[in-house]
DNA sequence: CTGTTAGCGCGTTCAG
DNA sequence: CTGAACGCGCTAACAG
């Protein structure tokens, strides 16, 4: 047991180094670096000599001393508001899969809104030698973006976006989105419209309102918006405000999928019938959208085009950083499902 | 416009070193290094001034280069079948919470089932200089966690288990859970139980269906068997496939509550009312499972106490190698809700 | 209390 | 085609 333990001991403290190789290989350090890395100058039967050395003494290159070298970590942080949300998460997942055969791993960083612009958060980022940074939590007043910028470090703003930023942006064609909601509902015959929103600091809120306004014709009044955090939670609560209140409206605009289900939730709970007493429609179109207990009529983003051009803008920057600024602006759809009907 | 792209240059190329600190607060490299870890041997006097100094320069350490120095990186890897899936997201969640108050930062790395004992996933996971692995992905026949031990890097395993390899564990109490979902639906009246399961090859479905069988006083029969992956789909398609069939069941027990909720969708679906038609116990308890849509009966784990004690295990084990081997398994509990009845 | 010196393990000139 | 020597930026051991 103990022989096992300094066994396991010795092959953690000693594990095998390039100079360990070119030992056992009977050649230089520097020429092991450049076999295993297929230097053209390396003649064919050093390199397999090399190899052959690596593989016996299972020799794998120490990241950490090679990113000293080469300034670079090939790490990027990923910024999120919140992980437990399934749009994030899809999100996630999409870009985790482009950086990942791009050769760079991902930290994750979840950056709730509570905590804007502590100052150690700020450095944590910086002094985590990141190559660069998606950011998808961005709100309208926050300062992390701007300094992250000046600093240096290739970011781009995914999802959200601040104006006035020389960086690259990736979001959906928000104000289409919200014409595009409102169309619908108007289009139904419906007029009174209530609409539970994300966080007022953030473009998305701000463009989808817009969007909506401007079909609508006028501005939906301020007793008609709540704005809240984007759950599930805060849609069954505001949900169940307004249904008890003593003019309900015909129907509700929620920020995205998880709040709009949090509408239904809330509404069938109080018996109402959804669409027939009170229609919903969604944001997002997450996979959740098309289940079977909700089939809820949303706005569909293309989340994945956004994830994934979000990792290829990065790794552009990142390789290239004075290369021109891009903005991405991805068209939105309308998924009609089962929870839009016109109004009583 | 070229001007301010050579300010940003010089910024990000000639970023501040613990030299050019020393430089401008008088004193040596060295002593910086030591003032800005609040080492107590140095003044407060030359601390306060090497502080200034460095907000000045805007200097923040590399952090490459420590780690190179330290032979240790403060990052650690988490590996999850699928990060859509809330299950694994509530436990990301928690488990990030606690290795970011611990000082380490996180790197997701998705492993999916179907990647199994891929050679360069491997050698990958060594070269990521990880300080230790957090893997919730371990299979009966996965390589991959000895491979890692053997090396001598920490790990601990997280939620499924290995039999026979000497590693933390932390873990549910899976054969309690198959006892406590089975004895629900049998003290309710069923006779004719089917379980919708993950893959075959996990211990966390192994010790449930030995739970339940321990109850049920025999072998569930072969055909009332399902394995798949934890999804939304499988429990949808096998729940489909089962109320087709000639003598459908008149319980099911799905492996997760993702596959249980999808359980009940095809069900609805399919004009069958839960639970007075059929009866669903999940498990798991994630946030979802109340919400009013499908107000889930579950097997509760402690999801939560999991992760963090996952996180906890991993930091003990990377601080102290040699520390006694730890099998935390954490009691499980019924969550009643209102998708289980008596069979009609 | 502070400065000097020596690596951490690589990739990369610069010689041969 | 290969080897010797150097340095990435930091922490730590050793002197004073």
């Amino acid at each position: 047991m103990s022989e096992q333990r300094d066994a396991l001991k010795e092959t953690s403290s000693n594990r095998a180094l390039s100079r360990d190789v070119a030992l056992a290989a009977g050649v230089s350090q520097s020429t092991v670096s450049r076999a295993l890395r297929d230097d053209p100058r390396i003649s064919s039967t050093t390199r397999e000599r090399v190899r052959q050395a690596a593989e016996q003494l299972g020799y794998v290159p120490n990241r950490v001393a090679r990113n000293l070298r080469e300034r670079r970590s090939r790490v990027v942080g990923v910024m999120v508001q919140d992980i437990d949300n399934a749009f994030y998460t899809q999100l996630l997942a999409d870009m985790h899969q482009e950086l990942l055969v791009a050769g760079y791993a991902f930290t994750l960083i979840v950056d709730p809104l509570h905590l804007r612009s502590d100052v150690t958060r700020l450095r944590n980022l910086l002094d985590a030698s990141f190559d660069g940074l998606i950011i998808t939590t961005a709100t309208l007043d926050s300062d992390a973006p701007e300094a992250l910028h000046r600093r240096g470090i290739p970011i781009v703003l995914s999802v959200r976006s601040i104006p006035g930023l020389e960086v690259d942006i990736v979001e959906s064609d928000n104000v289409a989105a919200g014409q595009l909601a409102a169309r619908h509902l108007v289009s139904l015959g419906h007029r009174d419209i209530a609409a539970i929103m994300g966080p007022e600091v953030t473009s998305t809120t701000q463009h989808r309102i817009v969007g909506a306004n401007q079909v609508l014709g006028h501005s939906l009044p301020p007793e008609r918006v709540f704005n809240g955090p984007y759950s599930h939670e805060s849609g069954h609560s505001h949900c169940r405000r307004l249904l008890q209140g003593d003019r309900p409206p015909t129907a509700i605009m929620a920020a995205n999928d998880v709040i709009a289900i949090g509408v239904i939730d809330a509404a069938r709970q109080m018996g109402y019938s959804v669409p027939d007493d009170i229609s919903v429609i969604g944001f997002d179109d997450i996979h959740m959208a098309s289940w079977h207990s909700f089939r809820l009529t949303t706005v569909r983003q293309d989340t994945k085009a956004i994830a994934v051009q979000s990792a290829r803008r990065l790794i552009e920057r990142i390789e290239d950083p004075d290369g021109p600024v891009t903005h991405d602006k991805y068209p939105v759809s309308l998924t009609m499902r089962a929870t839009t009907a016109a109004p009583k």
